[in-house]
DNA sequence: GATTGCCGGTTTGTCCGACAATCATACGAT
DNA sequence: ATCGTATGATTGTCGGACAAACCGGCAATC
């Protein structure tokens, strides 16, 4: 008899809105790119005021359900993007006060996997995506702020190449949480960026050979390269990871 | 010359609103528990009417960065929930028609190193968590419902115990996704609770005793066994999930 | 023929004012 | 000390309003 009733909770009625328009997505009875009434015509329909749909509406945005296409006043039924969901991911983990420690552990688990279901899955012009990342990192000597991105996107040129969204997303929120360090850790280690070049180009050549084991160590060395880098900079592995403002 | 210039782009006062009572969220201005003013207040402070700054709300409410308390009028700010985020992850997931096939594939990568992991940072609370997990799904031998969502809690006391939220995070889209397959899979396939029975008790073994390969290898085990009982119960690794409504 | 200017109808973004229901709190009665 | 009540604050929802932006079509212009 810990507790005798159940909490009754009140729904208020713009999130009724919003379920009831999110389980038609959800669904599938809107598809993609279908285009909501306006609002006034939902209002009618739900039998509910302007304001409350509009309130309704904002949730189902920013959940990516729904997005406004660019010059077009009616809101139109999407899928969230990859970007934006990871988005908010990160923005949990960095509430969540999670460590640079984490971060690396979790690449450290998930990369090497990936780049060996990337030797198996990747096509030709996966390939050609990744050497082309990898090649921009090497040539692009310019600001640092490139270069921590570059890195990032060999990553993802990578994770693209295993054909499967759950990786892919799963691994988005890390690269955005990796970013920041990673421009402090190439300005502050000289030879950071030879490493980094190194390593994608070993990378990259794995998965050129199809060779799972090489692309699955190679990107083990690449990870483990990233702490040394960490440490030689100085920066603390329990640190808290704060977001600079995107 | 491809595009001489930038897309202009308008932001409506509600989204301002949000960003800036997000960013102070997101940079600690505002800590978790504190409770934001009144609408009417946020109101007269951004110079906005209350609807504008009630769309903001909801956009930050939908994003798990505020919250009301249970019995509270005021919103609150709070750490967005694993559960939540992972929610919105899996919708987003699902609107991209991910595969069986996708999650299976990601939790064969995800898992083993999870639980290697867990062998070696795990507590003896964290062990009490696991193994009262393991005799639940044991001794429950009552709906199917229960036995996919216990199987799913397994996973997650495992992932606990590596006490690395980016890892949860990134697990809990997986087992969400899982779930619903499972409840096909556990009524059609006469064997498969006792499978997962033992590769339960092997995984806690393994974790009880700090060996790192045996819980990577059983792990493993667990998780090819899913996919055979997937083939044995007809199901097709390449249909898209679809979610069953919650 | 293609571009430009203009017009009326829609739709959104934002505002204002309003009211019932709920919550917080203090105060007084038992 | 517990309970009921009054009072004020706050939210959820409503109705109505208006400027600005967008859409489609049509006429005028080069």
């Amino acid at each position: 008899m810990n507790r005798q009733f159940d909490q009754i909770q009140m729904e208020p009625a713009y999130r009724k809105v919003a379920a009831a328009i999110g389980g038609r997505i959800l669904d599938r009875t809107l598809r993609e790119g279908d285009r909501l009434p306006p609002e006034t015509e939902l209002a009618r329909q739900f039998g509910v005021n302007r304001s409350t749909v509009r309130e309704a509406l904002r949730e189902l945005e920013s959940n990516g359900l729904v997005m406004r296409r660019a010059g077009s006043k009616l809101m139109s039924v999407t899928r969230p993007q990859h970007f934006a969901i990871a988005g908010a991911v990160t923005r949990g983990l960095v509430m969540h006060d999670v460590t640079f420690r984490e971060v690396w552990e979790a690449l450290t688990l998930l990369e090497p996997p990936i780049a060996e279901s990337a030797a198996r899955a990747r096509t030709a012009d996966d390939l050609a995506v990744i050497t082309a990342a990898a090649e921009r990192f090497a040539s692009d000597n310019a600001a640092t702020e490139k270069a921590a991105h570059g890195s990032a996107e060999f990553f993802r040129s990578v994770g693209a190449a295993t054909h499967n969204q759950v990786l892919m997303l799963a691994q988005e929120p890390l690269l955005q949480l990796l970013e920041p360090s990673l421009r402090v850790m190439i300005d502050d280690v000289p030879q950071a960026r030879s490493r980094i070049i190194t390593a994608q180009r070993k990378v990259s050549e794995a998965l050129h050979a199809r060779d799972t084991d090489g692309a699955r160590t190679w990107m083990a060395k690449h990870i483990r390269d990233f702490r040394k880098g960490f440490e030689i900079a100085g920066i603390d592995l329990e640190h808290r990871i704060r977001v600079g403002e995107s």
